[in-house]
DNA sequence: CGGAAGATTTCT
DNA sequence: GAAATCTTCCGA
């Protein structure tokens, strides 16, 4: 069952946090793909360093995150890959959670052929990994996930997982925000990307 | 208008 | 450990 619109425009942890166990739907040309959510991260706008919104002020590729929740961020990095993030909060706020890694349940094949790999556990770890098994690019930016194709639904037959919280990944130049335990992920789960070496 | 940096991935 | 690669933001 697709998730409503109040389930976003709620405090962005709390959002973040219950998404962990979500399933993400896109249902394209191609065919429907879906993928359990199980890693992602807070980005809380102006009290957040690491935030693209952190400014404050809705420019150029940030003005999705500054509408009410329940909608799509995509934005491009390094020229080469695409972020997701759910837009949360209130209009005007500027949060949002970042989608960073998903377990593969439909589509596989599909995704499969996007990645260029057979491989089960690297098809969706990682936040430009699992856009591209996914087929998430730019047109998808602004998307109402209360609405069409592209969507969250709520997970049927879930088994009990454990929620672990830690320091974000790849945000080094945030300052005292690296420390901030704004990363929520299941615990054991194989597609939980967090390669990165912890050493500082 | 030009320069600089980045919420990453992949290969050596 | 380092490169690839291009969009966006900011200063002049």
């Amino acid at each position: 069952m697709r998730l409503d619109r109040e389930f976003y425009v709620r405090d962005t942890l709390t959002v973040a946090r219950e998404l962990l166990g979500k399933v993400l739907v896109h249902e394209t040309a191609a065919g429907p793909v879906k993928g359990r959510i199980v890693e992602v991260e807070a980005y809380c706008g102006t009290r957040d360093k690491a935030a693209h919104a952190y400014s404050g002020v809705p420019t150029g590729r940030t003005r999705v995150q500054f509408r009410e929740g329940g909608y799509a961020y995509v934005y491009m990095i390094y020229g080469i890959y695409h972020c997701l993030n759910l837009v949360t909060e209130q209009k005007g706020v500027g949060e949002c959670v970042l989608i960073r890694a998903l377990e593969p349940l439909v589509g596989m094949a599909l995704m499969e052929e996007r990645r260029g790999t057979k491989e089960w556990r690297n098809l969706c770890s990682g936040p430009g990994k699992l856009c591209q098994a996914f087929g998430i690019d730019r047109s998808l930016n602004g998307a109402n996930l209360c609405a069409g194709g592209f969507y969250v639904e709520e997970a049927e037959g879930q088994k009990p997982f454990t929620v672990k919280a830690g320091p974000r990944i790849g945000i080094d130049y945030a300052g005292e925000a690296v420390d901030f335990p704004w990363r929520f992920y299941i615990e054991d789960n194989a597609c939980v990307s967090g390669k990165k070496k912890s050493h500082r």
